[in-house]
Formats: C-alpha cells, sequence, structure tokens
DNA sequence: AATATAATTTAGACAAACCTAAATTTTATT
DNA sequence: AATAAAATTTAGGTTTGTCTAAATTATATT
C-alpha cells in the first residue's frame, strides 16, 4: 500500500504527538500540522477507512500498529536523509530538517536500504535520535548527544553515529570509546568545536563534526 | 516561482519532445504523459499563463526561453540523482529511472549544488546524457557510452562520466584517456563488464562500471 | 471544393485535500 | 444539574489535476 504525502505527514505527527498510552486530539494534531481542525476531521476519516488508526468521534486517536509501522518507515527514512545530508553533503545539522521533509516522501525500499548501507548503517541521526532499522526497530536509550551535554557535567560515551572506518578511526586516534568518561569543558560557538577533559588527559578540542556523531549518557 | 511536480513534468517531457525549431502537438504530449489530450489542453492553458511557453490553440506550442530555463533544471536534478544512485549506491544504469522521476522533484537549489560538488562535477549522466551545470549550461556531444558502441567498430574516447580521483587514477593505470583509440571485443552480460583492444596492446576486460563511465566517438 | 477523418478544445464532473461557517458533542463552571 | 465554553464534526465550497463526451478546428481525401 501506498500512501500520498499529505497521509504520510500526518501519520509521521500523530507518531510524534502520541503520548505512551494516551490519544492524539484533533487540536493538537491541527496545530502540529499548521492547518484547520475540521481538515484534521476529514483526514482522520480517511486514515481510519485504511485502518492506520483508531478513532471514535470526539474521542481522540491514536496509530495501529500498522500505522505505527507506516510511520516508523517515514522516521527511518527522514533520518537517514538528515543523515546523508549533513554526513556527505556538509549541511549543519539545523539547516537540514526542510530538505528531509521533502525527501522523506521518496518511495522506494531498496532505495533506502542502500542509502543505509552507503551511510554504513548509523544508529543515530545528526539530532541524536535514533534511526529505525530495516525492519522498524530502533534503540531506546536515555542518551544525548555531546553537543547538548552541560559544561562541567560527568558524563560516559554511550554511542557513536555511525560505524564508519574513518570516525573509527579518528577516535581511536583519540582514545575515545563507548564507556569513556568525560565532561564537556568549553565549546565554541565559532566552528562548534568543543573543548573535552578525560581523566590522567590534558583537555582537548574535538571538531563540530565529530562532537555531533558522539552520544553520552549523563552520570 | 515554485512548480508542482505535475507541472514540472509537463515542462520536461515538453523539452525533450520538442525538435529544434519546430512546435509540439498536444496528442504527442498526452502519448508521452500517459494522460487523456483534454488534461493537456488544461495543463498549457496553466503554463501559457505563466509565460512558461508560446501557446496558440490549435497550432502546438513550443518552451519559452524562461520554459526552457526551467526544463534545464529539471534535467539537472534528474541526471545527477541518477548518477548518484548509480556511483554510490550501487544501482544499474537500468533500474535508476523511476527513482529518478521521483527525486527530480525535490526542491533545494544548495541540496543541488552540493550534491553536483559531493559527486565531483560529473558532466555525464549513467546514460551517457550531458548533465547541465548550475547555470543550466551543458556540453553538445555526438559521443555515445562506451557500452553501447558497437562490437568491433573502431572509437575514440572523447569523454570520461566524472573527474573524481579514484576514477582518473583507474583511467591513467589502464593508459586510457582523451583521444585513446579502442574497439569493443565483446560484452559479457554476467556483469556488464565489457573487454576492450586498443592498438599494441593486448586485449582487456575493464568492469561494466568503468565502461560506463567512458563515452567515445565512433571513427 | 466538399466532405470525411483526425486532432484539439470545451463543457461539465470527480477525487483529494484543503477551507469557512454552522451544528453538535464534550468538558468545565457556576 | 444547568449552562457556558471549548473542542470537534458536519455541510457545503474551492483548487488542482484529472476524466468523458460533445463540439470545434485542422488536415486529408475524394
Amino acid at each position: 500500500m501506498n500512501f500520498s504525502a499529505s497521509e504520510e505527514n500526518y501519520i509521521k505527527s500523530i507518531y510524534h504527538l502520541q503520548p505512551p498510552d494516551g490519544v492524539v486530539t484533533t487540536n493538537e494534531l491541527a496545530g502540529e500540522l499548521q492547518t484547520k481542525p475540521a481538515s484534521v476531521t476529514d483526514m482522520l476519516k480517511k486514515l481510519k477507512a485504511k485502518k492506520l488508526l483508531h478513532y471514535e468521534r470526539y474521542q481522540g486517536f491514536r496509530l495501529s500498529s500498522e500505522g505505527k509501522k507506516i510511520a516508523l518507515g517515514i522516521v527511518r527514512k527522514h533520518r537517514l536523509w538528515e543523515y546523508f545530508l549533513v554526513q556527505k553533503l556538509q549541511f549543519g545539522w539545523d539547516e537540514v530538517h526542510e530538505i528531509a521533509e521533502q525527501l522523506e516522501h521518496i518511495n522506494s525500499k531498496v532505495l533506502i536500504d542502500r542509502l543505509d548501507s552507503f551511510l554504513n548503517f548509523p544508529r543515530f541521526d545528526p539530532h541524536g535520535d535514533p534511526i529505525p532499522d530495516t525492519n522498524g526497530k530502533m534503540e531506546v536509550t536515555g542518551h544525548i548527544n555531546l553537543t547538548n551535554l552541560e559544561i562541567n557535567h560527568a558524563a560516559e560515551v554511550s554511542a557513536v553515529g555511525s560505524q564508519s572506518t574513518e570516525l573509527l578511526e579518528l577516535l581511536s586516534h583519540k582514545n575515545i570509546g563507548i564507556g569513556t568518561k568525560l565532561e564537556v569543558k568549553k565549546k565554541f560557538n565559532f566552528d562548534k568545536s568543543v573543548e573535552i577533559k578525560i581523566k590522567n588527559l590534558p583537555a582537548f578540542t574535538i571538531s563540530g563534526q565529530l562532537a555531533q556523531s558522539l552520544f553520552v549518557k549523563p552520570l
């Protein structure tokens, strides 16, 4: 089954709005999508007919398991394209959202799986959000991107953004790996580089690009 | 000005159908787009109103210079994405058309210019068609892709698909360059590799991927 | 030149996705 | 519990891009 870009946008927004065990409301969704509640109601009927959501009028709605599967596919596409834009085309992580909003509607399973492979199966997008794999599975983690770690708060490296040899080579050269404990001492806005401190070592600076590929759990 | 995917498809098809100094007809375009003549007429009115084509009813139509500019932009996007799919994602040149038909409607000038740069400014797509540059200029050449050269017909290498160092390194290793005279002796369907013969050298085989990056002028 | 055929356009309808305004249902307040 | 307020839905309309069937214009044939 194929879906229109509009249907996909509704599904994706419901996915993001939906609390662990509650429902989404018409007004909420209209706000998120910058559209009118009446338009939302129209689409809800259509998506219900396609069995993508559970919905009784006036009672709110939530994705069905089928709907969730579709949502995860869209999220996968969005995040893989964001990763591509940042890692291969030198976009900043704050510039990629709009373009990824378009690219996420490109319809080709083999394209996305090959893109995934080309990118070395990254597990986190440039914002640190996990990328669902080809089966819709993704990691649930409490970690955050190193660029978002507060200054002078101890943390432990818990994941890297991808498995590319270039990244791993750089990390081993700098003696950073999963489990490494560190603190951020300073953030330089000019080039987004970050000065970090690892115990028993002098503080040193890493590039913004590298910082974006590191995820940490605060201790 | 921005255009819908549908408008873009009409513009692109008119561009491809339009003879050097003639017009395109309604039925022709309807056939190309797998739609009905009445639908074409509707769209012609709209595109005329947007000054993208010259059109008098019952008299055929052709792109205005503004229309041609738009068409070249779409062709550029289509061919760059095709190149990306073949060179980076390992698609065969015969598998990429459908996906590129979708990707060509993604709307972001900076995205395309960065993609171009990422790909090392290729001048020909995997089918050997020239890729317009950022200003809409492209080469006019009588050459064909090496994979389409008839067996035992002498030809001269006239262009390479891109300027990537990897490609150039491989070519210099094999002593192939612009002006090299050669013949194709055999084509192997299994892996699309091609056996070629250069005067004073024993015949040797090159990969399908390399063959796709070589363009020749029959002598 | 008249007429038949083919190409094209017009008229009127339809689906998707949106809208506004009015009606309905739920929720909050007195 | 009655009523006011807020949320939601319905009814009916718009735009885009398509369609069919009928009308018009151009082209080909006699």
